[in-house]
DNA sequence: ATGGCCTCGGTTCGAGGA
């Protein structure tokens, strides 16, 4: 069972990324982020072709997610009902036993932003839902762009970006609040090599010189965390034409 | 050098991303 997270910055842009890189990753589950995409122009006959089903919550010219699967989907909640929010960001579902939750944790533009506010509420109640689903679906995982370094490691230049947004001791608090639910970062069950990151700016060609960050997490309950066995990044679509400047991550399950 | 790039909407620039 594998189980990828992707955000995928448009995809009406990347829909044909996707469609190649799942010809050759036949993952089980695949959510995306930052669809961008209203709901009555995403493409699902080209997806269901691909032999997936999918769900989706979008809206106009930013954030937006779906979950692709090879098996039924189930039991779909779009939002959290703990959380009123126009922007759309969240997607839960069951799939083969699994509550699995799409997110696109907002991104918070700087530590004195109103959006970092917003982003800092958006984990607390995010946090809140998750105990609640977690009582009544005790095989959960959390998949999605956090927006957060979690630690120094995640991180090409720890002293440039100390305090600053993606790094702050809040948001690193409320990644650990999600890490105490209990929730396990599947990246971390395993030695890993250095300076393997998720993102990288479009800019300073950030990309060719590993200027990163690894803010893509999969987040598992122990039932999950000791089902997998491996936790990967996958660099080869960045280095595509017209790429993301994120990349999937993708955990292995037994 | 307080920017560099990419996407969107809607026009040829501004907002947002991270």
């Amino acid at each position: 069972m594998k189980l990828v997270t992707w955000n995928v910055n448009s995809l009406k842009v990347r829909l044909p990324q996707v469609l190649d890189w799942l010809q050759t990753n036949p993952v089980d589950v695949l959510c995306l982020q930052e669809t961008k995409l209203t709901d009555d122009k995403f493409p699902v006959s080209e997806i269901e072709a691909a032999g997936y089903q999918v769900v989706f919550s979008g809206q106009k010219t930013y954030n937006g997610v779906a979950i692709l699967s090879r098996h039924p989907i189930t039991d779909v909640v779009k939002n959290n009902p703990l959380f009123e929010d126009e922007q759309q960001r969240l997607l839960t579902v069951t799939i083969a036993g699994m509550r699995i939750v799409c997110a696109y944790i907002p991104n918070g533009q700087s530590v004195d932003s109103d959006k970092y506010t917003y982003k800092l509420r958006w984990l607390d109640a995010l946090s809140q839902w998750l105990e609640a689903e977690l009582k009544q679906h005790p095989q959960l995982a959390l998949l999605g762009d956090y927006n957060i370094a979690p630690a120094d490691a995640d991180v090409h230049d720890p002293a440039l970006w100390e305090g600053q947004v993606l790094c702050s001791d809040a948001e690193r608090a409320a990644f650990q609040r999600l890490c105490a639910l209990p929730l396990a970062d599947a990246f971390r069950l395993f030695p890993q090599a250095e300076k393997l990151f998720s993102w990288w700016d479009y800019r300073q060609m950030a990309f060719r010189r590993n200027r990163g960050m690894r803010i893509d997490h999969i987040l598992l309950s122990p039932p999950l965390a000791a089902r997998c066995t491996a936790c990967e990044i996958d660099k080869l679509p960045r280095k595509w034409e017209q790429p993301s400047d994120h990349t999937p991550v993708i955990a292995t399950l037994d």
